[in-house]
DNA sequence: TATTGTTATACTCTATAACTATA
DNA sequence: TATAGTTATAGAGTATAACAATA
């Protein structure tokens, strides 16, 4: 299960704390912007989520990797601020399909708007740049797909 | 304070999506090899940084980017398993030092080698590539430096 | 007076288990 | 009987405000 151990050269290491340190700046720009909103990262998320198109409450559970029972406090929230509704499904009348409302949709792109981390600090690269960066990541995201 | 939003180009968005992927996978990891040795995502970053030196506890706090008053839960609990203790220090009579004990370095050295995201990957590149994407992180984080 | 750590409080997220209504 | 969503519960993280000890 497990991979083996394997001694990581000093480049490796240096890689890996460059991407430990992208990953913490992106996190605190996530829940600064949602916090902007009066969201909380998770309510953020899953707003995001539903954004896009609705989803039964196992869905989103699936999506976020959590117990389907969180979905519905969270769900419970977003839906008391209007941001989001809770629909029937006609097809199977055990399934809620929670959808962003107008509201919900507009906050959304907003959020998506002041995330600007990454973005701006891209602009410093060229376009060669970026897509050397972007075919080196494909290659590291995708040998683990 | 808000830089002026810019539009952005199908490549930067793509990069931006490819690095949304690493942060949720690296999440990910780093929340199942904590609790791989029962600690929360929380407690295993406080565990880490005290695996290094010693800290008051306001400094933990900073350094987390938490609140002071939520640092005292974190330690304690640390603490009640003996993988941290609290010290007085010897220069101001108000600071608590919190260090980790032997053990809670031996955990964090487990931990930190149970990290394999990143490295795993990293490891289908060649040194050339390596040292590529290391020289391109470096630049997309030091100008907001 | 200001600072350090703590306590008290309230809210949110999280997992677990039991419940309901459907299938 | 199995599944979808919910409720109840308990533990943990978080921010805020107020406090004691020390500077």
């Amino acid at each position: 299960m497990t991979p083996p151990p394997r001694p990581a050269d000093a480049l490796t290491l240096e890689v890996v704390d460059l991407i430990a340190t992208v990953v913490a700046r992106y996190h605190e720009e996530y829940e600064e912007a949602a916090a902007r909103h009066s969201l909380t990262g998770a309510q953020a998320r899953v707003l995001a989520l539903l954004a896009r198109e609705p989803l039964p409450m196992r869905k989103i559970a699936l999506k976020l990797k959590c117990e389907p029972s969180n979905i519905t406090g969270i769900v419970d929230r977003l839906e008391a601020r209007d941001l989001v509704e809770r629909r029937p499904d006609p097809d199977d009348r055990r399934v809620k399909l929670a959808a962003a409302t107008e509201e919900g949709r507009r906050t959304a792109a907003r959020l998506r708007e002041s995330l600007h981390f990454a973005r701006e600090p891209l602009a410093g690269l060229s376009e060669t740049e970026r897509a050397t960066l972007r075919d080196l990541l494909r290659r590291m995201l995708g040998e683990q797909a």
